[in-house]
DNA sequence: AGCTCGAATGAAAGCGCTTGCAAGAACCTT
DNA sequence: AAGGTTCTTGCAAGCGCTTTCATTCGAGCT
């Protein structure tokens, strides 16, 4: 022992073979003989080795890290995506690098050096990069590079996602469609409910409404913005029959505000969600939300990593949809 | 260029300075000659040089990787925990590895091995490893391990958190207190909650109350329990005047079932959470709960970190504390 | 002028693994 | 039995950086 840590020549010497065929073993037990293989994992427990997956990323340029870059994680619509992301990835024997890039992206161009610096094998971004000088960067570095919860025209290399606008527009034409007249738009800062907004506004007036009141309300979402949201309804001239929210937590803290000021949801004000948060089914009234299917972006993610690793072609623009979810606040 | 990306070799060769300069200003520009390092920037701007952190630390055998292991993202009380850390981590140039270990710590063991097999820094685990074999291991591993939200005994390195036995019993001392008699507990399935209510009804029974009844609801915990929770207690045989929840999503679920069935919180029941989220403070009622200063955690993570690194000595317990924030729904 | 000392830099030996190439062994085939 | 395959395995050259040790150079001192 000797006080260093064991490393591949110890196991071969051990076992009797070259440390080649340990670190064939190692990465592809089935090319290694089955005898020789027992002999090496005896060599393995007695000296308690641990593969150095640093040294073997260096010499095999494949670092085996996939980088996911959020927003943030305390609230955020994207959290069972990258948890089902993580725990596949995982599966591969990749590990995720999570970085967190916060409220506007702020901290995007640093987190994607570090990505690129530590040579991972993807990044995954959530939403769309603006910056021109970044996407360009990212498109010379020669990785995979995953787009998700949207869907440019024209992706730096793949986009999983859908359409923000047509989202918004189909929300309009629900709306329209069971009779609303009066909406009323909580708007988050971010670029995606921007376009949702704009998208059911193109909508709504298409169909005939009158311009629908809106109100903007800070990023990250959270139970605390519907409750003030609420309150905001009291400077409207005329009041909104219904309240299109941009994320479940704001449409659930108005729901409990409307409630505590004694109005009947959905009876004398209707409220809609985004994003189909497991709340939204289970809220009192349940809220009519829009779904997205954040377990199939994950699969998406996964698949054309393992198209990638397999050099197989991949589409660049993947649509996973939405679709609205009826249920009793709208 | 000849298609292979730029290493430090070429930066080196157009600054007009070895390679092991261009190291050392990378790491440390103050040692080098101010104009030597003017150049060597030029240097980097003209080749597009990307720093390779992976021969980097395989060479100088400090990865700046820190694993962070926690049971889930999804609904999580560590989650402004884990961002504070990242977020500070980040400042400092080292990245963090997120690991989902899953309900019962599943996956423990495997991404303990995941993060030694990377050579990682430092492993920051969310709660106690109970597996006698994985603490030997991480002992041995020689990196800095820092258990977090729980306070062992006897720490595999260092720990930072509180005692949940003793919040269990603040709360009860705290409701005896305001009068209540009749506790129900909904504990969900963890060590951790488990533990806080044990303390809970160590503590009740010695102040000379009843064995509180209760229910146990699985992990993670989320809103929609709190709804079932209220369901369950139609079963009991004696309604509880106070509902004991393991965490603030259960008790706004439960309030929100409550005021459903027409019952008044607190008036006719009254509600506690646990983890004091933002939720608790806007909720309506607003719930009392049980505050952890989970940046207080991250920040302690950081400076044992930074002591390390510095060769300084750390304690092994710390203990950050808990506090009821008695709030109108208890 | 001669000497010491610190600052700045270079040379070169790794860090621990992967992989292309080649050779030996074992097994067929005709 | 010779020639051809297919498996297994070993050799050795890297992967791109860090760091120790040594060297150079100029400044400061006597």
């Amino acid at each position: 022992m000797a006080g260093r840590n064991p490393r591949l020549d110890d196991v071969a010497a051990k076992a009797g073979v070259s440390a080649a065929t340990v670190s064939r073993y190692l990465n592809s037990p089935e090319i290694v003989a089955a005898a020789t293989g027992q002999r090496i994992r005896e060599a393995i427990d007695a000296t308690g080795y641990v593969q150095n997956l640093a040294a073997g990323a260096l010499a095999s340029s494949r670092s085996r890290l996939i980088a996911a870059l959020v927003p943030d994680i305390a609230q955020s619509m994207f959290n069972d995506t990258v948890e089902a992301m993580i725990d596949e990835l995982a599966m591969d024997g990749n590990s995720v690098m999570l970085s967190l890039t916060g409220p506007d992206n702020h901290r995007l161009a640093r987190e994607i050096n570090m990505a690129l610096a530590r040579r991972v094998d993807a990044i995954i971004l959530t939403g769309i990069v603006s910056d021109t000088e970044m996407r360009q960067k990212l498109r010379l570095a020669g990785i995979t590079v995953i787009e998700t919860w949207g869907l440019p025209e024209d992706p730096i290399d793949v986009a999983i996602g859908f359409s923000h606008r047509a989202a918004g527009e189909e929300m309009a034409r629900f709306l329209r469609q069971r009779g609303y007249r009066r909406p009323h738009l909580v708007v988050p800062r971010s670029t995606r409910s921007a376009r949702r907004a704009s998208g059911f506004v193109t909508r709504w007036l298409h169909d005939g409404g009158e311009e629908p009141t809106r109100l903007e309300v800070g990023v990250p979402s959270h139970f605390g913005q519907g409750r003030l949201a609420y309150r905001g309804l009291a400077d409207l001239a005329a009041q909104p029959d219904v309240v299109v929210c941009g994320s479940d937590w704001i449409a659930q803290g108005l729901i409990v505000e409307a409630q505590a000021a004694g109005i009947r949801v959905p009876d004398q004000l209707a409220v809609t969600g985004f994003g189909n948060l497991r709340l939204a089914g289970d809220m009192r009234p349940t809220i009519t939300s829009m779904d997205i299917d954040g377990a199939r972006i994950a699969r998406e993610v996964l698949r054309v990593l393992r198209a990638r690793a397999a050099g197989e072609p991949v589409e660049t623009r993947i649509d996973v949809g939405f679709r609205v979810i009826a249920r009793e606040s709208a």
